[in-house]
RNA sequence: GCCGCUAUCGUCUAGGGGACUAGGACGCCGCCCUCUCACGGCGGAAACCCGGGUUCGAAUCCCGGUAGCGGUGCCA
């Protein structure tokens, strides 16, 4: 029952998820290869989210890193998720995230699959490795532990097997030596054994915890390469010792440093876009945020700021991957976006804009299509994200918004009579296109002998409202004559009353 | 407390002993372009956490300190 609901998820979705292949059961591998095979073998990376709420940038981006080393290594990505927290995991959690991957076009090779259905998986280890001698069962409580190491100068809990109500499994942790983690980030890393608590690996019930359960699944899937956060580097050595228990050959891991807040903390709904639903909504392109997510923590040899996706995935290398976390700053996030927007065809800006304006609500707008294109094309060089698009691009589907404080500062004393000028013009001019309304309205700017704003921004406040749109000619073009006049007459006659 | 990670302009970073009077990008300031807003062009201010070593020479290597972060759970 667990897994069906994202099933139905999925079925629902199917056509725009890459290759959604969903497994009842894991791959059939029952031990990892010996290393010197996997080695050859193309990698097999994961992205294992936890669905406690929706996706993170600083997870968007681990996904991110992971999608760009499969794709670029011709390696599988894996799409697993943590769900084992029954309290937090939902089913809303598990589909927001999937909608973000796919937002940010993500796309995995097998998955998602759900590692609480894997929970049979983890109890046959687990007793394999009780069985061995390698863990035991010990009803110790918390207080219990804090006490023998209290006893023992901090050093690692050490139990006996004991079996008592509700007795937990405890993984036997060797007195001597050291456990090192390689990490492709960070070169070696070393945690000392006998500091290391003999740590449960099951719950009294029975359950399977984390440190257990990612150790199985990442061996039983026959991950190559854990590409994840730092906050799980003190934890791999967990890991480690339950894959040598259970006699597999551990994969690689790359430690990602972690991304904070403008205030240099940790990530929260305080600090605005946070998750990836945050930055669609605020008009970014999946483009703009992958390029710039990648940048994050990592960076080209000569400096390139601008990379496409496939640039991207040419040239990212796991290896270069910066030491110290980062610090969102969308900022930069904005202008990468307004580079972005500025770079794509008119075909797909017409899309990438109507999807917004759908869910701005302005559904008539996107319901004529030729406007719509009118509009993008006019509006492109303004806007740095799609929220932008809008207010500068409205006037052609809406009467001029009323904005005071615009008339107040351009409808001078000589407005009026510039204005009855111009409308003269855009009678005449034939045809009512940006050319031929650029020259004509520049001869009556040198007639009157005035300043070309003088002439421009009445006629934009009488065509807009406001004193920002677009270029004055393609504003006018794309409004085309008689709705054009119409405005220009409206505020004429406002003129007129008030004087 | 203990363990671990990290430390270059406000931010993201380049740098891996001499090429560094420390480069680029965002942001900021000024100028130019200009019908508004953007874009674009030009110029500017702005950083190697501190202290010891190693070396002829250190942003780069080592040690210590400090700070930040992470872990330390029968959470993930």
């Amino acid at each position: 029952m667990r897994g069906l609901w994202w099933k139905i998820w999925i079925a629902s979705h199917s056509r725009s998820t890459p290759r959604p292949t969903v497994l009842s059961s894991p791959p059939a591998v029952e031990t990892c290869a010996p290393i010197s095979k996997v080695m050859n073998q193309s990698p097999r990376v994961r992205f294992a989210p936890s669905p406690t709420g929706a996706l993170h940038i600083g997870g968007a981006r681990t996904a991110l890193y992971n999608w760009l080393y499969a794709r670029g290594t011709g390696g599988t990505l894996v799409l697993r998720v943590e769900d084992t927290d029954r309290e937090r995991s939902t089913p809303e959690n598990v589909a927001q995230i999937l909608d973000a991957l796919r937002w940010l076009e993500l796309d995995w090779d097998e998955g998602p699959l759900s590692q609480a259905e894997r929970g049979e998986r983890h109890r046959a280890r687990i007793a394999e490795l009780v069985d061995a001698g390698h863990a035991y069962p010990d009803p110790a409580t918390a207080a219990d532990v804090r006490a023998f190491k209290d006893a023992h100068g901090g050093t690692g809990y050490r139990g006996e097997p004991a079996s008592g109500p509700g007795a937990a499994i405890r993984l036997r942790v060797p007195d001597e030596g050291e456990t090192v983690v390689d990490d492709l980030i960070r070169g070696p890393v070393r945690f000392e054994n006998r500091l290391t608590d003999d740590f449960v690996i099951a719950r009294g019930d029975g359950t399977p915890l984390y440190n257990f359960a990612v150790a199985v699944d990442d061996a039983e899937m026959a991950i190559s390469d854990v590409i994840r956060g730092d906050d799980h580097l003190s934890n791999t050595p967990k890991q480690l010792l339950v894959l040598e228990a259970l006699g597999v050959e551990p994969p690689r891991y790359a430690h990602l440093p972690l991304l904070h807040g403008p205030d240099g903390k940790k990530l929260s709904k305080r600090h605005g876009a946070a998750s990836v639903q945050e930055l669609r909504a605020g008009g970014y392109l999946p483009a703009a945020v992958r390029n710039y997510l990648a940048l994050l923590g990592w960076g080209t040899e000569d400096d390139t700021t601008i990379l496409s996706t496939p640039e991207l995935v040419e040239r990212f290398a796991i290896e270069r991957v910066g030491r110290a976390s980062a610090i969102f700053d969308e900022r930069k996030l904005r202008w990468l976006n307004g580079r972005f927007m500025r770079e794509l065809a008119l075909d797909d800006y017409v899309e990438a804009a109507a999807a917004e304006l759908e869910r701005e609500g302005h559904a008539d707008a996107v319901a004529d299509p030729g406007r719509l294109r009118a509009a993008c094309a006019i509006a492109q060089e303004k806007a740095q994200t799609l929220t932008e698009l809008w207010p500068l691009v409205r006037f052609l589907f809406e009467a001029p918004v009323d904005d005071e404080r615009a008339w107040a500062k351009v409808m001078d004393a000589g407005a009026a009579r510039r204005l009855e000028a111009a409308a003269g013009v855009l009678r005449a001019s034939e045809p009512f296109d940006t050319g031929t309304l650029e020259a004509a309205l520049g001869e009556l700017v040198e007639r009157l002998d005035a300043k070309p704003r003088d002439v421009y921004q009445p006629l934009r406040v009488a065509i807009t409202g406001t004193t920002v749109s677009p270029g004055i000619f393609e504003s006018l073009a794309a409004l085309g004559r008689e709705r054009a006049l119409e405005r220009v007459d409206a505020a004429l006659a406002r003129l007129g009353a008030a004087s």
